[in-house]
DNA sequence: CGATCATATGATACTTAGTCTCATCTTTTA
DNA sequence: TAAAAGATGAGACTAAGTATCATATGATCG
């Protein structure tokens, strides 16, 4: 099964293939990003690389967003959070809790919704789908 | 079939049930929801309410919000829209041309998300899912 | 190498969506 | 009718992100 986990793009290489040019900032920011936990937000690199600017940050943030490779998360309430991308196509969990953020993916859900089409009227082009949840490390934390 | 489709909550009821004065400004705003098409923003009411302060207009949405009788759409991108909830529970579909916003509930696929709760690690709580489409009159539209 | 041109950067102003504050007004209740 | 609770609205504030534009960087050509 292992085999079946596709490789997670590099961000830089994606965007020198995009035709964008693989400068300092650039690569500050995807080194940043590719050490980060899952759901961050984007001030939180501002801030934690002084020396890049917000502008950069935040247009470096959208070229990998188009490319596809970091997903912005928008959340029920509170502020949007992003997360490089671990696998192609795939849902995410968010713990109602902690606040934390997870990737997944099912076969059986893509299958059903390329099915459920026909139910819907047009032509569906894509999907977006979260669960929210309290995850194993909130269920099993002394209440508090 | 037609029975199985249960009665939308009426925004002011569901209000006062929570323990909230029906005042003037929020019958306001409730009455233009309750005209408005599917997909508005909340800066729409602000424009088309000027005797109501934006404060009331954003407080209003928010108790409704809370109430489970309104949505907000978190839209791939752009600006977050509303819509009046017309079933309890359901997702939206979002036309990616025209930017229509329709609702849709399906059985099989809210019993397929509750079985998949066995391959996440934690408990699920609640889940959101929606499809981007081409709808209808975009696809039988002449070209451009 | 150096000139040239496209592209990228960063400081900063601006925008959008929404919340907060607080003095005033309205409603409820006693 | 007086007091208390709740709601309102003007406007200040915040957070997330975009736009502007002068400067800097980097690729390409001679
Ligand atoms: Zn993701
Ligand atoms: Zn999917
Ligand atoms: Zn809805
Ligand atoms: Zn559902």
């Amino acid at each position: 099964m292992i085999a079946s986990r596709p490789a997670r793009p590099d961000p830089a290489s994606v965007l020198e293939d995009r035709g964008y040019r693989l400068t300092g900032p650039r690569r500050s920011v995807i080194r940043l990003l590719d050490r980060k936990e899952e759901g961050f937000s984007a001030e939180d690199i501002c801030e934690e690389l002084p020396g890049v600017g917000r502008a950069t940050v935040y247009r470096t943030i959208r070229l990998l967003l188009d490319a596809g490779v970091l997903c912005k998360l928008a959340l029920p309430d509170g502020a949007p959070k992003y997360s490089l991308a671990r696998v192609e196509h795939h849902h995410h969990t968010f713990c109602v809790t902690c606040g934390n953020v997870g990737e997944f993916r099912d076969t059986t859900i893509e299958r059903l919704l390329r099915t459920i089409g026909a139910d819907i009227a047009g032509e569906i082009v894509g999907h977006r789908m979260e669960f929210y949840i309290v995850c194993r490390a909130c269920l099993e934390a002394p209440e508090r």
